[in-house]
Formats: C-alpha cells, sequence, structure tokens
RNA sequence: GCACUCAUAGCUCAACUGGAUAGAGCAACUGCCUUCUAAGCAGUAGGUUACAGGUUCGAGUCCUGUUGAGUGCACCA
C-alpha cells in the first residue's frame, strides 16, 4: 500500500496595428488572443459584423501555416459558406498586413503563414532580447503550499513516492515560474499502529543496534524491523485461525466468536454460490484474519504500545524519537540524490489534534449534527457523497478532522492564496469530501483547494506491497539505472576527456533523467505500468534524448564561442532574410513556450511541459541535421544559426529545469 | 451493491480540451557518419480510437447504455 498523505483592448485601426511603433506590441500578434482581435476586425471591415466567436488554433504540422482560423463557427453568421468566408478574410488579411504573405484555404480553415520577417524581426528579437522569455507574472504576490511525498515513517521511499515527489517538485518549480512564491511541504505520517510496531521489534531482536553499526540506511534499518513485527503478526494469526477452524475459542471474548461465526457463514455461502464472486470472497477472507489479528499477543502489545505513546511515556517517546530521526536520515539522503527539496516538514503528530475547535463550531452553526452516542457527522449525500464520521464517539479526531485542522491552520498562519495536495488517486473521494467541508465552514480560499491527483503506478507483477517484498524502491531504482547510463556510455566510448568525478556525475544525472522523465511525461492522471527491465530506455522518446541534444547544443556554442562567432557575426544576423524550414519550424515552437507554461500551470501537468521540450528537441535535430550550423557560404547565415542554436539551448535548459531534471553541458 | 477513474498501433505514450488525412518513440525492415556528438536523421510497415447508440456543420474528445480494468465506500491513516 503507498504512504498515505498526510499524504487591452486596442482601440487602433487595424492597419495601425499591422505597423506597430513599440516591438512590445508586436510580440503579442503571436498570442492568438490578439490575432483574433485583428481577424474580428477584418470580419467589420467585410462584413460589418462586430459579434461573432473567433476560433485561431496552431496549423497542424501536416499542412502549410502558422495559424489557423476556424471558420466553421462564422458561417451562421455571416450567410456564406466556410469556404468563401475563409477565402475572403484571407485575402483581406494578405492585402493589408505586410506580415501575413501567404494564405491557403482547405475546407473551412484558414491557414495563415506569417512572413519570415515578421519570424525573424518580430519572434527571433524577441527570443535573443528577453532571457526570461517564458516567465510571466500571474502568480505574483500569491502564495501557494504545496504539499507532498508525505511518507509514513515505517518503510523506505518506492516507486509511488517517486511519481509523487517528481509531481510536486516540478509543480512547483512551474508555479514559481509563473510568479508565486511556493512554500514546498512534506508532512511525515510519524505516528499510529505502523511506527509501534516497528519499535517492538526493535526492542526485541534489536536493542544494541543502529544504522550504524550495521551500516545501512536508516530507513532501510527501520523497515527491516517492520518487516519482522509484520512476519511475527501474521504467524500469530495463523495459529489463532487454525484454533478456530478447529473450534477452539479458549480465551477469545463471545462478541468476537460472533463475528467469527458470521462471516464463516458468508463466505461459506458465497463459496457455494455457482457464481463465485472471487472479489467478495477474498474480501471476507480478508475481514476474517483481521479479526484473528485483533486477538493475537502482538496486535495487543502494539495498541497497548500505541496508547502509552499517546499517553507520553517517555521511555517510548524517545524510542519513537529515536526511530524516526534513522529514518528521516535515510529520507533526506534519497531527497538528495533526487535533487528535491522541502521548504518545511511537517509532523503528523503534531498535527493530529487539530480540527476539534472548528467540529465543535460547525456543530454550533448546524453543519455538523451528533448522534447519540456522541459521535460527531456531516452528510454530504446531497452533493453525491455519503455521511462522515468527523469526531468519534470517545471524542477523539479521525484522519479528516486533522486534515480540516491543518487546513484552517496553515491558510491563517501562512496567509495562503491557495494549497495544492499531491496524493494519489485512490483518496479521490477523501479530498472530495474535506473540501466540501471547508467550503461549508465558509472559507473564502476553500475553493482554490486543489487536488493533485495522479494515477497508481504498478510493476507489471501488479500492485506494490511493502509486507509482501514486491516493491521497487528509489534507491534501488537510481543505482540500476545508474548502471545502465555507465554502460551505455562506456560502450559508445564517451568517457574521453572526464575524470572519475565527472563520469559519476554523469552517469548519476543521466540516471535521473531517464527516471524523471519518464515518470513526468504521462499524464498525471493515468496510471504507470512500470517495467524496470523495459521501460526505461535510453533511445527515443526519452530523458537521455533531451540530455543529448542539449550536451550537443552546447558543443556547437562552445565551438562557436572558441571561434568567437558569437560576437563577432552577432549584429549580422538581421542581414539574414530566407529562412530555412527547420529554422521556421523551431522559431514556431519556440515561441509557444510561453503559452506551454501558462497551460502546465493551469491544468497542473508537468507532462506538458515534458510534451512541449520532446518537441522542441525533435525539431532541433532535423534543424541540426539539414544544416551545418558552423559552416555556410553565408557569414549572416552562420550568425543567425548561432543564435538560434543558443536560443534552443536556453529554452531546453529552463524546460528541463522546470521538470527537476539537471541539464548536461557534455555527454 | 453504490460512487469515481481509465480504455487510442504488438508495447510505452501524444492529440493544443469539440476541428482537417489520429501523431511520436520502442520493437521489425531499408537508407545516411572524410565539416558542429550516429545516445542522431530520413523512409517502409503498423489504427473500425473497447463495443452500440445519440447530440452537430464536425466526436478519440460531450451524453446514454454495454463490456473490460483499476480505485474508493472503517469510530484505520
Amino acid at each position: 500500500m503507498w504512504a498515505y498523505a498526510q499524504r487591452n483592448a486596442h482601440k487602433d485601426t487595424p492597419k495601425k496595428l499591422y505597423y506597430p511603433n513599440n516591438p512590445s506590441d508586436i510580440t503579442y500578434l503571436c498570442s492568438m488572443k490578439l490575432l483574433s482581435q485583428y481577424i474580428k476586425e477584418a470580419i467589420q471591415k467585410l462584413y460589418g459584423i462586430s459579434q461573432c466567436p473567433i476560433e485561431i488554433q496552431h496549423t497542424r504540422k501536416e499542412f502549410e501555416g502558422q495559424y489557423t482560423l476556424l471558420c466553421f463557427p462564422l458561417a451562421q453568421y455571416i450567410k456564406k459558406s466556410p469556404q468563401e468566408i475563409a477565402q475572403e478574410i484571407g485575402t483581406y488579411l494578405h492585402q493589408n498586413s505586410p506580415y501575413i504573405h501567404k494564405f491557403n484555404v482547405i475546407k473551412g480553415f484558414l491557414n495563415l503563414s506569417l512572413s519570415d520577417l515578421f519570424w525573424k524581426a518580430v519572434v527571433f528579437k524577441t527570443l535573443q532580447e528577453n532571457e526570461n522569455f517564458g516567465k510571466n507574472e500571474q502568480g505574483k504576490g500569491k502564495k501557494i503550499l504545496i504539499e507532498f511525498c508525505s511518507p509514513n515513517t515505517n518503510k523506505p521511499l518506492h516507486l509511488g513516492h517517486l511519481r509523487n515527489l517528481l509531481l510536486g517538485d516540478s509543480m512547483a518549480n512551474i508555479l514559481q515560474y509563473c510568479g508565486y512564491e511556493v512554500i514546498r511541504t512534506n508532512l511525515y505520517n510519524d505516528r499510529g499502529a505502523h511506527i509501534c510496531k516497528s519499535m517492538l521489534a526493535w526492542q526485541k531482536f534489536g536493542q544494541d543496534k543502529t544504522p550504524q553499526t550495521e551500516n545501512i540506511k536508516g530507513d532501510y534499518f527501520v523497515v527491516h524491523y517492520y518487516i519482522m513485527a509484520e512476519n511475527i503478526l501474521k504467524t500469530q494469526t495463523h495459529t489463532i485461525l487454525q484454533k478456530w477452524e478447529n473450534g477452539n475459542f479458549e480465551g477469545i471474548p463471545q462478541d468476537i466468536q460472533e463475528k467469527y461465526q458470521i462471516l464463516t457463514q458468508k463466505l461459506h455461502e458465497l463459496e457455494q454460490n455457482p457464481k463465485k464472486d472471487l472479489k467478495k470472497i477474498t474480501q471476507i477472507q480478508e475481514d476474517i484474519r483481521e479479526l484473528a489479528q485483533t486477538q493475537t499477543e502482538w496486535f495487543k502489545a502494539v495498541q497497548n504500545m500505541l496508547s502509552e505513546w499517546e499517553a507520553g511515556n517517555q521511555e517510548i517517546l524517545t524510542l519513537w524519537k529515536q526511530m524516526n530521526t534513522w529514518v528521516y536520515q535515510g529520507f533526506e539522503h534519497t531527497y538528495q540524490k533526487l535533487n528535491i527539496t522541502f521548504d518545511r516538514y511537517d509532523y503528523e503528530s503534531q498535527t493530529y489534534l487539530l480540527g476539534k475547535e472548528l467540529v465543535k463550531k460547525g456543530l454550533a452553526k448546524g453543519i455538523f449534527y451528533q448522534k447519540a452516542d456522541n459521535s460527531v457527522w456531516i452528510d454530504l449525500t446531497a452533493e453525491k457523497l455519503d455521511q462522515k464520521l468527523l469526531l468519534r464517539s470517545n471524542g477523539t479526531s479521525v484522519y479528516i478532522t486533522q486534515d480540516m485542522g491543518t487546513a484552517v491552520q496553515r491558510h491563517e498562519e501562512l496567509n495562503l492564496y491557495q494549497s495544492i495536495y499531491v496524493v494519489a488517486s485512490e483518496q479521490d473521494y477523501h479530498f472530495k469530501v474535506l473540501f466540501s467541508i471547508l467550503k461549508k465552514l465558509g472559507y473564502e480560499w476553500a475553493s482554490r483547494l486543489y487536488h493533485l491527483s495522479y494515477g497508481m503506478v504498478y510493476l507489471p507483477t501488479g500492485r506494490m506491497k511493502t509486507r509482501e517484498g514486491n516493491v521497487v524502491d528509489i534507491d534501488a531504482l537510481i543505482n540500476e539505472m545508474y548502471q545502465v547510463a555507465q554502460k551505455a556510455t562506456q560502450d559508445l566510448g564517451k568517457t574521453e576527456g572526464l575524470n572519475e568525478q565527472e563520469l559519476t556525475y554523469l552517469y548519476h544525472q543521466l540516471a535521473l533523467s531517464a527516471i524523471k522523465y519518464y515518470l513526468l511525461k504521462v499524464d498525471p492522471q493515468k496510471d504507470i505500468v512500470f517495467n524496470p527491465e523495459e521501460s526505461i530506455d535510453l533511445q527515443g522518446n526519452t530523458g537521455t534524448y533531451l540530455q543529448y541534444t542539449y550536451a550537443r547544443i552546447q558543443g556547437i556554442f562552445r565551438k562557436a564561442q572558441e571561434k568567437d562567432l558569437v560576437h563577432f557575426y552577432h549584429a549580422k544576423t538581421d542581414n539574414y532574410n530566407q529562412l530555412h524550414t527547420t529554422e521556421r519550424n523551431l522559431l514556431v515552437h519556440l515561441y509557444r513556450f510561453e503559452e506551454v507554461i501558462l497551460q502546465a500551470a493551469q491544468h497542473y501537468s508537468p507532462a506538458l511541459v515534458a510534451n512541449y521540450v520532446y518537441e522542441l528537441c525533435r525539431l532541433y535535430a532535423q534543424f541540426h541535421h539539414e544544416v551545418i550550423i558552423l559552416h555556410d557560404s553565408n557569414p549572416d547565415a552562420i550568425a543567425f544559426r548561432v543564435q538560434l542554436n543558443a536560443i534552443c539551448g536556453r529554452i531546453i535548459h529552463q524546460s528541463l529545469k522546470l521538470l527537476g531534471i539537471q541539464p548536461l553541458e557534455r555527454m
């Protein structure tokens, strides 16, 4: 099971617009919103219609042009066929703008080709001069808290956490790039029965041992005892079950016996049923096992320790702190390897009592209700959710109560604009309920809470379970990929000129890029089947390809610098006017960077950045293949290409950083 | 039983959120290294977008139903 989380309107005439005095005006021409302004004015001129929908999209690459106006929706406003309309608007724009030098009409699609003058004088210039192209200030003055990773402290981090960590880290980067002040927090689920299990096992078998004496990472050290505890529990449960099956209920309370009888009866019925509902049968079997488990010595000892912990038993608290510290040290090591950092850590042991006051408040307001046994509930059936317990009959809080408290506390203390929870999709329901409760309590920020839900990561053998040992943990995965990268590099004979330290860095970063890109390029919502042997490739659509492209770009850049081409030719790029197709394609795509960043932030999807940068690298590879950047009879061409090369490098660099990948200067 | 999510080439993923002839990579086959990194480029082949209806100028995308897979429905976290 995963670790749970705590888990402008323009008033100028069209003509003026096409000949802007201020260069910054022109840059907006590319923004489809502004292009739509011009088209609106064309329609106004041609047909005298001022209110109609303008739909523009990027032209698909199998057609000529860069922007496409969809004329189908216009047909009902202008009483003509979409083709006719496309033809007329195209002609008008062509005649009235030097930037639109060509157009073609296919069915109701008007494909506009902007002139090389536009791509050179406007786009290229913008990219060249604006070092921060792509950055925006959408989030200026707004503070966002993003909670991610959020593991239990009884076992090492595995693939599920990895996807979580990468999504959280990348999302935080993207939001920062959009001007938000981002606070990264990690909420440790540091209390509960699972921790007590490790503690008990250590007390019994490991008193004299520490991670240092055993020379292993702290989290591995602790999980060793956790598994030990689970095995004891399993054995004891098995013994009890056997007794029960033989009718021996010595020392078992009456109510447990009755429950057992009811369950076995149900199981019997299900097994007799010709339909054989396997899912239900396993469910009942699991219920029986859990029932037996509650009667084991070990389980009782765990429960006992848990209450001692809650009562503040010093000896236990000291041990608890010690165990957790070992785990944290292990985790930190893994974060470091991943190159991921947090701004703060929250601990469930410090938040689990929060939220009770809120429940009282809600009760007073009549938002919640109390049952006869004193437990407190909320009825969300009107929103197609169920009734949900908020406070137990003994007055203690449950998971959601503390999440309510934590949310309110954070927002009040930090004055947050928004909180984002990166938590697996199995908790979709929990967050729906949580957000709904907070809205009902009247917090204005509640409507901006966001659950960044992501699909599960499965192995080809199915779901990972720590208890069953079929887990791919992060450290092992990194090591494995490190070796793959090392072997590939050595086989290709690319180790020359690098010392051992540089090689270690190279292999490590290559391993990380492969892993990170592989997990981030997939839409967060979708499940991933992860095959350690086959899934991670070094060729094609991979992190390695991105690094390779970047390294080549930097190689050329260095060579250009050696030849002093960068500065020498800088002034001459203006003379280069006839663009190669691959050059134009690159400029078109480079210019979309800004838009992609906004989309990624809006949809909470680093995958959009990943797909963007892959496409950019592909276009660059074509460009690189078609022209020889540093050799041409026309020096102006070289000047331009050296600059274009540098711009590609910059945007790829930036994209990789947003994905949490460290770009490599050579490989 | 109820709720939510997913289903696209043999495999892993796209498709700018309703637009054109559904695109990439891997695997297979074929070409390209005496000028910048071949971890690359170009090409061939591969599809009734799970199935059936519906909405409209237009559906992989929206609605309904069917099938299949996953997840959730605890006084656990």
